[in-house]
DNA sequence: GTAATTGCAAATGTTTTGCATACTG
DNA sequence: CAGTATGCAAAACATTTGCAATTAC
């Protein structure tokens, strides 16, 4: 899952392949940015990695990160996921080929399962359609959850 | 598919089960707005189910619709796919048990493959964790899509 | 130079919240 | 009756947009 230098630089090509490939500037907000998400290592929020940003180069605006966000997922390197109507979370395309997700509905937290314990059968070719990444949400509860806040009282017995 | 008188009453049942259960009251809402998802066959926005029931029975507000939804998903009857940050959509558990979702980058165009088609290994079991459901987003670009217009220019030759 | 990209601030749209009222058990 | 659920309207929140200023090509 360790973002190496290497695979930053890779990133960093496969992101200036997409721009030149698609006559979009190399500015240097996306190329900071990037870089802050492979440091990052794991998954992050907008407001988290404008923070990054901010605190280790300079000031981005909140406008150019969703945009930016936005075209590193188009350039497939980065890939969203909503966990709920609350929690949004990025991550490096990378990093998420490795794992799915497991969502506990009670409490919300969001742990992974490698991929190789859960497996999709990829070899159906879904009609008129070219498939780029695909996601697996495991809803559930985890063991600490025994009742949901909201709705369900606790037992007595419990 | 269709869901049947049947199992309307069914889902009923369970949401009479799940009430009585963590000792929540059987209001007329609750019903009515479970009844009206049956109705609709199919994924569903917020908006229009509310729509849904105000044109077919009496107003409710949008504070009960959310607050019922999400008491229906906690009862485990309806579920939820967020497919953009624009696209939140829901749709009976029942239903979603089927297939899994095609989702078209570039046009936002939701698709369904049944589940047969694209099998998940569920023999894996998530240490302290009782998984209850999970969904399957296939993200790509179906064949009317060439370009994403955000940020792709069409190309000269295609 | 020209058009794309940014920053800023305002707008948008969805979801949540607070409080008074109504209703279930 | 007691306490839960609703309706209503306002608040909160994330995301998008418009426009002027800046910058890459």
């Amino acid at each position: 899952m360790s973002a190496g230098v290497y695979a930053v630089d890779k990133m960093r090509e496969v992101l200036t392949a997409y721009l030149e490939k698609n006559a979009l500037r190399k500015t240097i907000e996306r190329y900071t940015i990037l870089e802050c998400i492979c440091r990052i290592q794991g998954h992050f929020e907008v407001e988290t990695l404008r923070r990054h940003v901010t605190e280790n180069h300079f000031r981005v605006s909140q406008a150019a990160v969703y945009n930016t966000v936005e075209l590193l997922m188009d350039a497939g390197l980065v890939v969203r996921h909503q966990f709920s109507s609350r929690i949004v979370q990025y991550e490096l395309k990378s990093a998420a080929l490795t794992h799915h997700h497991v969502i506990c509905s009670c409490c919300g937290s969001i742990r992974e399962v490698k991929t190789e314990k859960v497996k999709i059968a990829t070899n159906y070719k879904i009609p008129k359609f070219t498939s780029e990444y695909h996601s697996l949400y495991i809803y559930g509860k985890c063991s600490k959850c025994t009742f949901r806040e909201k709705f369900q009282k606790k037992k007595n017995n419990e």
